[in-house]
DNA sequence: TAGTGGTCTAGACCACAAA
DNA sequence: TTGTGGTCTAGACCACTAA
């Protein structure tokens, strides 16, 4: 648990505005404001801080644009509810997103494997072709069917005898990071259309050579390093991704 | 061509801040000032537009937040160059998709009519069943391939007789802006994976039922309404999409 | 009418880059 | 040293909401 005064540092080189949006973030972050909440108003923010009030706006606004509060004039400052805009852009974890999409999330491991990391592999995580590699394959269900495959591949040397663990009953992402300090907190993604192999249609309930949507993820640590190579075989009809663009 | 005054129009009920920020915008959209080139200085455009130092930062702000442009202590401001992570975010022409992937585009156009809205599509654009449409259907090339079939339906009411371009030489959203005042600047997409009919594999030179990578959209003025219904379907041999997580 | 957030101004001091 | 953007303050007036 991270402790953040709930102050104000005038002798910090740290900007106030930064200070007041570790402050508030932290609130919102740890659940003492929830969603729905109602913020304090300006005034007291400004009171409660002794900052200015174009600094507490400034902060309100940094806060509006990450989509964590909304403002509506004359009534106040409340805490956003997670919406559907972030789906695509926040890393969220199969279990999680299932429940944003109504279903009743269950996961069957297939296999995991140490193995020797083939050369695309090798390149996607910068490691050396041959480096060793724990491989966890997972069957996705929602609702009871199948909705994908899941290949994981994992650099074994930041995370050894990691197959020891149920996968089935932890999530990768909590496993990685209450057992090796480790947290995913940057991934890049391709997302393509691919023809479902035989053996991915068995699994998957789906007739041969129907389309899947095929997503390859690169995650990252905190750290900065390359940690996870993910591919996730979706069932095209009952998958889809959603999204917002700006001009 | 929309003119956009190069003053502040202090009459006008529009914040002083938006005026600024559609004609900064509006300098950098229409290649004005091209990527790399620096921007006037706060001091000047204090000067230029009679405005406090406050509200030119608080336009510069919402530019930086937008990605168009960046700034550097000391040196400047300078316009951005489009980077890969926002392809996924930003509404892009195909013609400038293709460049930003290497290719040379190309476009045919298939089929304009106009036709009354069945009920899915009415749906998507908040207007009755039965409203007249526009329907632009295109294949798309890319270095002389089939690279997609796009199909747009636009409310033909907001843009009457827009049939009467050619689509292959100037695009949608340019006719749109200059000839009717209608700019699209915000989009809500759904991405899926499907397999190609006979009749969409043909036109895309693959095998029948082979997958695509599918995208509709419907995308909304700058005064909030929507305008076009677009479907669009990719070979998926040829076309993925990238982007980038957070935690 | 009182309280909220939205817009705008004038001015101050600081940190960084380049000459 | 000059000019750039970064941070911060104090105060003004406006628009919207709810009592």
């Amino acid at each position: 648990m991270t402790i953040i005064s709930d102050q104000i540092n005038r002798q910090s080189k740290i900007p106030y505005y930064l200070q007041l949006y570790e402050i508030l973030r932290g609130k919102i972050n740890q659940g003492i404001w929830q969603p729905g909440d109602i913020l304090p108003t300006e005034l007291v923010l400004i009171q409660t801080y002794q900052l200015s009030r174009n600094t507490v706006r400034q902060v309100l606004e940094m806060l509006v644009n990450d989509g964590v509060i909304y403002r509506l004039r004359g009534k106040g400052t409340f805490v956003a509810h997670p919406s559907l805009k972030q789906i695509t852009t926040r890393i969220t974890s199969f279990t999680e997103d299932m429940h944003q999409r109504g279903f009743n999330p269950r996961t069957r491991v297939l296999e995991s494997i140490l193995m020797p990391a083939i050369k695309d592999i090798a390149d996607q995580l910068l490691v050396e072709a041959g480096e060793e590699l724990a491989m966890i394959s997972r069957l996705r269900l929602a609702d009871g069917e199948p909705m994908s495959v899941e290949h994981s591949y994992l650099i074994h040397r930041l995370c050894p005898s990691i197959l020891s663990h149920d996968f089935a009953l932890k999530s990768l992402r909590q496993i990685l990071e209450r057992n090796y300090g480790i947290r995913l907190v940057r991934a890049r993604q391709v997302i393509r259309a691919l023809d479902a192999s035989p053996h991915l249609a068995n699994l998957l309930k789906i007739k041969k050579n129907s389309a899947l949507l095929y997503i390859d993820r690169v995650s990252f640590s905190q750290f900065g390093n390359p940690v996870e190579f993910l591919q996730i075989y979706y069932r095209a009809d009952r998958y889809s991704l959603y999204n917002e663009l700006n001009e």
